[in-house]
DNA sequence: CATCTCGCTGTAACCGGTTTCATGGACCGT
DNA sequence: ACGGTCCATGAAACCGGTTACAGCGAGATG
């Protein structure tokens, strides 16, 4: 017996159906319709049920609901905060989840944050989905091992992932238009006069990161910009990462006049790293980001960005998600647009 | 019958308890011990029940497991992010939330962010709560509704409170100090020469408001400055919020040399209305604010505030929480020491 | 009046686990 | 050979809902 065993003799879940139903004076069948099926049971008796429930706060026990129908009601959220892989502990994510859960909420749907109960197997989290009989799965960085993951978006239940495709018969993902956004960014600069124009890319392995890093090559060359290696510079998506990676591109032989950050936490470290280069933004060189997450309002000049559509995000990610709760097929990838919100960072009229 | 009803066919939880005994050729009794008092059965069954298990990738049905014992190991998050009242939608507590996540996480318990499925009475999260036998509850901002809450605090269910007192059997809260943090903040102000400091406070009716201003009151009262009413105006924790009170600040007739601001965010509003005002920081006002958040390290010239442990709060609400879960009283509240961390915007040194 | 329909309700099986209690056998000491 | 422990296991009730199916009475129809 463990000893972590808790004693649990509150008031918590008191009254249960049969009793509610005793004293109604009907069988359990008939409360039960009363709360599910309201127009098959006689006005009449349907007023005394929800009187009395509400008398003696009945209220059904979900998870003997769940046990009976198989459906929770709760959506799962696959994210790794803590352990080895740095996850995406990042302002951007944190910034979503509570427009996920608005949207999941609004639809009825709670939202469940998985613990790995500290069996740190790679398919914790997906074994932990599957117990709860959950309705649905959003997925935040499926860095996640892949087999485990492939093996809950194939199985059938509902996957949505963000920034990452997945393949299952009931799996979408929601994404930015990254590549857009990144031509949209070096398009912006390059209206600016600006003629070098350098990247800070993410991690190569990523997503974003790569598709990013593509739009940039795409847009140079479209504007018949040449393309240097030496103006490509590695990140990490955070302010250290953005930071040292700036300060490689200042030391390269063609110094940048422009620099294209594939996200707004980098940007920022850029920003401090130009900074200390004696630089000025934008006058030397102009930067712009990618996210428009909070700080990026807020950080001197102001950073020009693409920003995401956060709300989004979270919509869409609901969205797909209950739509295929509800039996209908996976809905095609979400590409979300993305906007230019021009701010200091990169023309000095503002 | 509801039309949004689904038909999930899948996969999704596939062996139950019986077969599994069935192929192993022992009860569902001894399969249900093999895993919850693995001791108790011989070492042979048990190797045999759990590789079978692993080989038909049998996982037990927490719906049925909560429904026998009442444990669900999953806590609530009470917290509005949407409606009515602007709730907490703060960086503040998003940078708490994934602490106590990974906090809840690494002593097994799931963490659910409740939905109010439309109905938006006062106590829609409270019988949310109920229903699912959680074993125990967090409150960000317990705007919610007095009552209510206090029904659920009384009703035996472990809570912990973010920021708030409550009164329960088993409910207690987590708070930084504010009082002392605020008085940190002064005496800092203080010592660097400024003499009219002056203070931008959260909305009143708030815990942390108020105590940061009482701190502020005290500290004025120590160091024998005057208290200046005219000198005191209320924020709203937000940006805006503090970029209006700042501006309000600037126009009394003593201009203050300092100013103590309840809230990073404010704190931003507020340096932006100093530059706005033409006015220098530090060298005209210095500036302290208060929870460290991100953006606080990354605005120039850098914010002074009173750092708030932001993983001690997710760590101190998981551990008392999971103590009471486990049988203990309810443990006295935890008031968490705040930390001075200095930076340019009150010392022109750095 | 017999029968058919329809609206409402009850009976009972079921969802997938846990747990109490009884039991059977092995082993021990006398 | 016998009674007493102890260990391992099984039978069955239970947790609190849902739902297929059957039944019943009232009103409509032939």
């Amino acid at each position: 017996m463990k000893p972590v065993t808790a004693r649990c003799d509150s008031v918590w879940s008191v009254a249960t159906i049969r009793e509610l139903a005793r004293l109604c004076g009907v069988s359990p069948a008939t409360v039960s319709r009363v709360f599910n099926n309201p127009e098959v049971v006689n006005a009449k008796t349907r007023e005394q049920v929800l009187r009395t429930a509400r008398q003696i706060g009945y209220l059904p026990n979900e998870s003997a609901r769940t046990l009976a129908t198989k459906k929770s009601f709760m959506v799962g959220l696959l994210w790794d905060t803590d352990h080895r892989r740095p996850g995406w502990r990042h302002p951007f994510f944190q910034e979503i989840l509570i427009g996920l859960k608005t949207a999941l909420s609004g639809r009825g749907y709670h939202l469940l944050m998985l613990a790995t109960s500290g069996e740190h197997t790679d398919d914790a989290y997906v074994r932990a989905a599957r117990r709860h009989n959950l309705d649905g799965v959003v997925m935040i960085d499926s860095g996640t091992s892949d087999p485990s993951l492939r093996h809950l978006a194939e199985s059938g239940v509902p996957c949505v992932s963000l920034d990452r495709p997945v393949q299952g018969p009931r799996a979408t993902y929601v994404t930015s238009d990254n590549v857009g956004g990144a031509r949209q960014a070096v398009r912006h600069l390059h209206e600016q006069g600006r003629q070098a124009i350098a990247t800070i890319t993410g991690p190569a392995h990523t997503r974003p990161g790569a598709e990013r890093l593509q739009g940039y090559q795409e847009e140079l060359a479209l504007l018949r910009l040449p393309y240097r290696p030496e103006h490509v510079a590695e990140g990490d998506f955070y302010v250290t990462g953005g930071e040292a990676a700036m300060r490689r591109l200042l030391e390269t032989d063609e110094r940048p006049d422009a620099v294209f950050v594939a996200g707004d936490e980098m940007a920022v470290g850029a920003l401090r790293a130009i900074a200390e280069a004696g630089l000025k933004v934008p006058e030397d060189i102009a930067v712009v980001g990618f996210d428009d997450i909070e700080v990026a309002a807020l950080v001197p000049p102001g950073l020009t960005t693409i920003a995401q559509d956060k709300d989004g995000f979270g919509a869409a990610a609901a969205e797909a998600l209950v739509s295929m709760i509800n039996g209908a097929d996976a809905p095609p990838a979400r590409i979300l647009p993305t906007t230019l919100v021009v701010r200091g960072s990169s023309t000095p009229s503002i």
